[in-house]
DNA sequence: GTCTATAAATCGATAGAC
DNA sequence: GTCTATCGATTTATAGAC
């Protein structure tokens, strides 16, 4: 028994030195360079033996997705304490950028990449509330439901229609400029300053 | 010299049909399965051949880019017609997630695949103003121009700030679709029409 | 449990016969 | 100009020695 757990210690010890190094490949070389012997000369094994730990090179590619999803929303969350709810979904947008540029390439994994198995990823949390992603929008409808109780919303349009808007409009923002970073000129910060000012007092005079 | 004249004719229909054969293996399969040999089979020639009307399998996706390219501008530009320069706006944002919706994986290849040949297609369009993509912008930054000469602006922002802005925003809900089609639950034109809305008139009360 | 060795499948690109 | 044949480099994943 007890030489059973700390095998599996040893084991979940194991899959994180590959995991790290498998974000670390990521990181420097993007996700089409991620390979078992890549993996397996960071960590000093054999490629083979990595198969012992992880089904297949995608199980790793699935884990560090997870894990992804799970620091967006460690880096979102602290905006939840902004009272007022307009503030909060600023800040909950410059959380969300600096987040996607300070981690291009785990942003690129999660959102960009492989269609197939980022929407795996968000089939298995679409129906589970304490998922990371559901959170993470959650904090998002949270917001927009409170501003209407408060009758400060003027638009009539559902809190999580207005959440899943902004969140695609601030991840326009971090995927074009980590794809094209001379496209925008104007830096993304910039550029979330003049979506939020715009979306919060109108762009064009009534 | 006629003859080689038709000689180039030969040779370019041989490349319109080697792209034609690329771009439907691209809708079909994705950028990833783009492969010599698939082009080779498509239209029934050996992979060897291939080599001699393109220099690499990059000059294939890379010459697919600049003709996507080309095409969003097409899509785009029957909206410049419209006087109002809001409505323009609104109907250059209905036309872009049209286009990226209905062209979803030549709008990867353009705006999402690979940063390094996406930049230096970017690169090559930033000092040509008669570039498609940089036409496609300046039909945005006319339409913020000639709303401030009205006086019809509320925010005090550069023109060409705001287009690249609202340029980012409807990106983000093309290609946040386009990779989760479950994602945002709500679909794409909706999206649009809050983003829009929420810009033009404000989304909270002032 | 880890290794070496290798199978099996790709790929891009090229050489040389016809 | 086109083809066949192939080089050379990659990859994932597995088999079997130790």
């Amino acid at each position: 028994m007890v030489k059973q757990a700390r095998r599996e210690r040893e084991k979940a010890e194991f899959r994180e030195e590959v995991l790290t190094a498998a974000r670390a490949i990521v990181l420097e070389e993007g996700y089409g360079a991620l390979t078992m012997r890549k993996i397996a000369e960071a960590i000093d094994y054999a490629p083979g033996t990595i198969y012992l730990y992880f089904e297949s090179r995608d199980a790793i590619a699935f884990e560090l997705c997870r894990r992804g999803f799970e620091a967006l929303y460690d880096a979102l969350v602290p905006a939840a304490s902004i009272a007022d709810p307009q503030e909060r979904v600023r800040e909950l947008g410059r959380r969300y950028v600096s987040f996607g540029m300070e981690n291009s390439e785990t942003y690129r994994l999660i959102f960009m990449e492989d269609p197939d198995y980022a929407s795996a990823l968000f089939e298995e949390q679409a129906d589970d509330p304490q998922s990371p992603g559901m959170k993470s929008l959650g904090l998002l409808v949270t917001a927009f439901s409170q501003a209407r109780q408060l009758g400060r919303l003027t638009i009539d349009v559902a809190p999580d229609v207005l959440a899943e808007m902004i969140w695609a409009s601030v991840h326009g923002i971090v995927a074009l400029k980590i794809t094209y970073d001379r496209f925008p000129r104007t830096q993304a910060g910039e550029l979330l300053t003049a979506l939020t000012d715009a979306l919060f007092d109108g762009l064009f005079a009534r």
